[in-house]
RNA sequence: UGUCCCAUGGUGUAACGGUAGCACUACGGAAUUUGGCUCCGUCUGUGGGGGUUCGAAUCCUCCUGGGACAGCCA
């Protein structure tokens, strides 16, 4: 697969260039992507996933996928198979699926080295004295009057804390480095705490668990991992990773970190995507409005629109907002050139031609898709009786509205001209009926004497048109930045409008075909999935995925 | 009053020390059997002060602004 852009690499894959050039790591590319399984993974996770395992595909290396699975308490199998589906959906291949709680043997060893060699201990400090034992920022730490335990005791404790012997938070083991550094991830990082708990892998064979800084350069440097990326926030932690390594004299990987994805109007923290999954305010993770994977696939995003936004967006060290409007566009693109095109009415109302023999029919051609002549065409059967768009007429239309209105002539798109003479209303004033001519020279929508009309609607046929359900999804927040809040709740900033659905709906009768998470354009109205939970055999439900741009609606002042 | 990181149009991202470019957005126009697509055009940018240099977005320095770090989370 092509991600590349033709003009400017990337400073990561510079990096990466440059130390396959000088024969760094043997010329060599490993990488892994590594996931916690305590949740689903969204968007942010995916520019996570396009560099790790895009870079050693581009590099003729390899990626693993590797649950960092060291804390029991939040993950589960569930999510590591949710996130091996979601890894896969994306288009990407892992070399194998591996997990942190494969080396917790090896980690085991490579403490006891640490110990032995006086780098590492175990302290008796509660938790709250190691916390403030640890100073601040701008104040050096304590010594923990643990910190000079002797060899000996550390090992024979630390075999205790293995073996079950302690309760949870009695003691931890440490690396003994500097209480006084000024990156406080030196001041004597705790790398095993004690957990009685059970672990989805391992079961209860372990109850002292390492911490992310312990086992992850480790895993790194087990697998051969060459350039090991992660995300910004992982910068301060790099010289611990190097220090554990350089310890161990083992494999040494390089760690670079790259700028996290933002976006406007959406929020991406974990704990409130849970919130609102628990709360109800979404109908759960794969939500088409949710920026899960889960979710965004159900939407009807594609897998290469999501790879394509990504290599707009570019990696660097700045920290980003941007504009959700760009993922939309990758998606119009790719559909622009691949979707079949649709009509569907969304709020009809009955056109009757009058000049129209009652009970005949004739069929026109449509063209499946404008940009791809090769999609061949479609019959589109027409008769007296026939549904257009409600917006689509005006009794009173303003300087520049184009469509029907009385006296007015419009084309249908692929049958003909009709104009309008009569409109019907009921007692309340809504129309219900529009009473048009057609003009049987225009049948193909072109006129012999060459005249022209200013607009084109779509419609359907009323004797075959079928009633299908649409949704209609929106921004979830109403506020461009949902991720600096500052003391404000993202409850305040929910979009009321970010969920329609519109039940009076008729298409033309192919949309019958549609399977699930297939995906079309309805004409003049945006880009659609046939939603792959609710739709049911020859009854699609529409999910829309993003509008077409409507320079009508900018110009008219509408949403 | 610590350490580390960052700073180019509205947004994102380029530019061996040598013409600040590309994309999205916005706006204008052309064309149009989708008010889509396409095509053409326009607006807006190197955070500030010093320094090095023939020449600085780029190198040095100070400042300003923003961010990360005080979990036995990752």
């Amino acid at each position: 697969m092509s991600d590349r852009e033709s003009n400017g690499v990337d400073f990561v894959r510079a990096r990466v260039a440059e130390d396959v050039k000088n024969g760094r790591f043997g010329g060599k590319v490993q990488t892994r992507w590594p996931p916690e399984p305590n949740g689903y993974i969204h968007l942010g996770h995916a520019k996570g996933i396009w560099l790790s395992f895009g870079i050693a595909e581009e590099f003729g290396g390899a990626c693993k996928l590797r649950f960092d699975d060291t804390n029991p308490t939040k993950e589960s199998v569930e999510f590591v198979e949710a996130i091996k589906e979601d890894v896969a959906w994306l288009g990407y291949e892992w070399e194998e699926v591996v997990f942190a709680s494969d080396y917790y043997e090896q980690l085991y060893d490579w403490a006891l080295t640490l110990i032995r060699d006086g780098k590492a201990y175990v302290d008796s400090l509660s938790r709250e004295e190691i916390s403030s034992f640890r100073g601040t920022p701008t104040e050096p730490g304590r010594n923990s009057p643990f910190r000079e335990r002797p060899v000996q005791e550390n090992l024979e404790l630390f075999e205790r804390m293995r073996a079950g012997e302690f309760p949870d938070g009695t003691h931890v083991l440490r690396a003994r480095i500097d209480m006084a550094h000024p990156n406080l991830n030196m001041r004597d990082p705790v790398m095993y705490r004690i957990l009685h708990a059970r672990h989805h892998r391992t079961a209860d064979r372990w109850c002292i668990y390492p911490t992310y800084d312990w086992a992850h350069g480790q895993s790194d440097s087990i697998e051969g991992v060459t350039h090991s990326i992660c995300g910004l926030e992982f910068e301060n932690h790099r010289p611990l990773y190097d220090w554990f390594l350089d310890q161990l004299g083992v494999w040494h990987p390089q760690q670079v970190e790259y700028n996290n994805l933002n976006m406007t109007y959406t929020l991406q923290s974990k704990r409130n995507l849970r919130a609102m999954v628990e709360e109800g305010i979404v109908n759960g993770w794969d939500d088409p409005r949710m920026p899960t994977i889960r979710g965004i696939r159900r939407r009807g995003y594609t897998p290469q629109s999501i790879r394509e936004f990504l290599v707009r967006v570019g990696v660097s060290k700045t920290e980003i907002m941007v504009d959700r409007g760009l993922l939309d566009f990758c998606l119009r693109e790719e559909l622009n050139r691949t979707a079949r095109r649709v009509m569907v009415v969304l709020d009809p109302v009955k056109v009757v031609i009058t000049n129209y023999d009652e009970g005949a029919t004739e069929t026109f051609h449509a063209e499946e898709n404008p940009e791809d002549p090769a999609a061949g065409s479609r019959p589109l059967t027409f008769s007296r009786e026939i549904y257009i768009e409600r917006d689509d007429f005006m009794e009173d239309p303003p300087k520049k509205f184009f469509r029907l209105a009385e006296g007015r002539e419009v084309r249908l798109k692929h049958a003909c001209y009709i104009t309008c003479n009569e409109v019907v209303k009921d007692a309340g004033g809504t129309v219900t009926e529009l009473r048009c001519t057609y003009d049987p020279e225009s049948r193909g929508g072109t006129t012999p004497d060459g005249r022209k009309v200013k607009g084109t609607l779509h419609w359907v046929n009323a004797a075959d048109a079928v009633p299908v359900e649409v949704r209609l999804f929106d921004h979830l927040f109403t506020r461009e930045d949902m991720v600096n809040l500052g003391d404000r709740d993202f409850r305040e900033f929910l979009n009321p409008g970010s969920r329609t659905v519109l039940t009076g709906a008729m298409a033309e009768p192919g949309v019958r075909g549609l399977r699930p998470g297939e995906r079309c354009q309805l004409l003049r109205h945006g880009y659609f999935v046939a939603d792959e939970s609710d739709s049911e055999p020859g009854r699609p439900v529409l999910n829309r995925i993003t509008g077409l741009r409507d320079s009508w609606a900018k110009a008219s002042g509408r949403s």
